[in-house]
RNA sequence: GCCCAGAUAGCUCAGUUGGUAGAGCAGUGGACUGAAAAUCCUCGUGUCGCUGGUUCGAUUCCAGCUCUGGGCA
């Protein structure tokens, strides 16, 4: 069954997410819920571009801040949390807005993963371990045997798609490769309305370079000192955009120069990866280049979708 | 004006004992079903400064020229 209505913002970083989607929330009695893989976490506030609560103006944004930075969660646990926070949204009779950039989360609230256990620690990290004994070797090798289907789409060195593969079959006795089969892309969960925002690429790389410079401006490297000294430097979260170099700034002493360019850099790289992602995602409703001009239109719009 | 060095991919340069060239950086396209801001894969033709000479063949050798940097006057 399908529940909604939901309006969903999606796009790579720095194309104005936050903004439009506050402005939609604004004429629609709308509530935001993330889609952040980072800003989920409390303390990644800066580099995350975490909106402040002066930016929100009173505005409830669900699914930031939900845990401390040692708790790692999944797209699966995400999906769980935003479909609660959704259903209370509703519930209130306003309109949930789902506003980030992390295009797997999005596809699991939307459509949903193959049903399968939770991940077992321990498993995963006994096979990280069996795979960098060799570089993946019997690992492949052994993924071949048992999940021909995954082994034929997943390239050799690629470790974190081999050892979940073998992590289902561990768990299910089941191939991965199958399942996903019979899974498809899954049905749609939810009655939404899907925009993807998009940037003219040099005006987009403008944007960039701006965000990181305000972020370096506004007190980024004293939060990463903050958050080393209280979480240390293995939480999941330091492995990120921007945040992995921040921390070899602050720890290794890598010039702060040096450092700004290497995060402008991993933030296009990062960019292109979203823009692949959401141009052949299914079920995006409209592509939008999200200027503040034409947010009017697009709540106009929204507005029609949402009552056929 | 003279002397020296350089002129090769967007940038920094390497190289070709003469058979039309390659690294780093930058950039690009893609994959993705419980790590996803993660993980992984792919892609380098450019009047080799200009003109002429030698040569079967010149980006490579020779000459002149132009430009750039340094030095001497």
């Amino acid at each position: 069954m399908t529940r909604g209505p939901l309006v969903i913002v999606a796009g790579p970083t720095a194309t104005g997410k936050t903004a439009f989607a506050l402005a939609l929330a604004r004429r629609l009695d709308g509530e935001l819920i993330g889609a952040d893989s980072v800003q989920v976490y409390r303390g990644f506030d800066v580099g995350s571009a975490k909106p402040t609560q002066t930016e929100l103006d009173g505005i409830p944004h669900h699914m930031i801040d939900v845990l401390n930075p040692d708790q790692d969660i999944d797209a699966m646990r995400y999906a769980a949390l935003a479909d609660e926070a959704i259903s209370e949204v509703l519930s209130r009779g306003r309109l949930p807005i789902v506003v980030g950039g992390t295009g797997l989360w999005i596809r699991a609230l939307l459509r949903g993963l193959v049903d399968l256990p939770p991940v077992d620690p321990a498993l995963r990290e006994a096979l990280e371990i069996e795979f960098e004994a060799d570089g993946g070797e019997t690992l492949f090798a052994k993924l071949a045997a048992i999940d021909p289907i995954t082994a034929e789409s997943v390239h050799p060195n690629d470790a974190v798609r081999i050892i979940r593969a073998l992590e289902v079959y561990a768990q299910t006795g089941q191939p991965l490769g199958e399942l996903r089969r019979s899974h498809g892309l899954g049905g749609t969960r939810y009655d939404a309305v899907f925009l993807v925002l998009e940037m003219e690429r040099s005006a987009h790389d403008e944007a960039i370079t701006q965000r990181v410079q305000t972020m370096l401006a506004t007190g980024w490297a004293d939060e990463v000192r903050g958050l080393l000294s209280h979480w240390g430097a293995e939480v999941r979260a330091f492995g990120s955009v921007g945040y992995r170099e921040m921390l070899a700034h602050v720890r290794d002493g890598v010039p702060i120069d040096e450092t700004q360019r290497l995060i402008r850099k991993s933030t296009r790289t990062y960019a292109r990866r979203q823009r692949t992602w959401f141009k052949s995602e299914p079920g995006v409703s409209w592509r939008h280049d999200g200027s503040a001009a034409s947010i009017e239109d697009a709540v106009e719009r929204v507005s029609r979708e949402l009552r056929p």
